[in-house]
DNA sequence: AATCCTCACAACCGCTTTCAA
DNA sequence: CTTGAAAGCGGTTGTGAGGAT
């Protein structure tokens, strides 16, 4: 389904634009793209409703922010996931579930977005055929993966997304995480598991194992300890 | 050739979280 | 400590492209 990213892929899909309470919504020209694009450059990201003021475009602050995150920052790359990419998505989404910023923050150039729009399109029925061929005989009904991490995460108040990501950050290497590792090092004395286990390998155990978070036990993710 | 269906993707919406006053 | 604004996040919708019938 080649879509053209590299004329206007705005003016090509999503919503038409049009007009409403005095804001513009819908697809973005390349008009927008540039003049939304050099104030960025010019001042920083931040303050997103100074910049929709600031530049004079008809955008709310959270479309220009979206617009920016996901399409205009220089760092961004579209399109052509590699297998090691997808895989990895794979098995962080099966840790992590539906957080999209977290696992995107794994791998560099990709935005939340994306890998959320590829998941849905793509990513979901290869995990779900895959695993409904490889667990036929298993006794447990497989769960959504979402589900599943939620569930054998213990999705309470005791675990907050930011203390799930600690957890596996020095983990996931998937041979594009070992950069990442040492871009962004748990800090000292941040909490990395939640308080009732008494360990990070607790945790571990706990999550990966014992749970049997991809609901496949005969083909585990590896533990924190076994990447580590 | 026309119509229908599915896919891929951009962007919006509403809720939650964070942070400054 | 409270509150309101801003930022962040995930779910969902709407659209065009292309394949199938």
């Amino acid at each position: 389904m080649g879509v053209n990213h590299s004329s206007n892929p705005a003016l090509e899909m999503g919503r038409p634009p049009c007009f409403e309470d005095g804001l513009n919504k819908g697809v973005w020209t390349a008009h927008e793209d540039e003049v939304l694009g050099n104030y960025v450059k010019l001042h920083g990201e931040g303050k997103w409703v100074n910049v929709a003021k600031a530049t004079g475009l008809k955008r709310s602050a959270k479309s220009c922010r979206l617009r920016w995150l996901n399409y205009l920052k220089p760092d961004i790359k579209r399109g052509n996931i590699a297998l090691d990419e997808e895989d990895l998505i794979i098995r962080l989404h099966r840790l992590l579930g539906n957080r999209w910023s977290l696992i995107a923050k794994r791998l560099p150039g990709r935005t939340d977005n994306e890998i959320k729009n590829y998941w849905h399109s793509t990513l979901k029925k290869k995990v779900q055929e895959s695993s409904s061929n490889h667990c036929k005989s298993k006794k447990k009904p497989m769960m959504e993966p979402s589900a599943e991490s939620a569930e054998s995460l213990k999705m309470d108040s005791c675990l907050s997304p930011t203390k799930i990501f600690h957890a596996v950050e020095p983990s996931i290497d998937g041979g594009l995480g070992k950069e990442m590792v040492a871009e962004q090092p748990p800090e000292s004395g941040d909490e990395i598991f939640p308080k009732n286990f008494a360990s990070f390998s607790e945790f571990d155990s706990m999550t990966v194992g014992e749970c049997g978070i991809n609901g496949c036990q005969d083909d585990p993710l590896p533990s924190f300890s076994d990447l580590g």
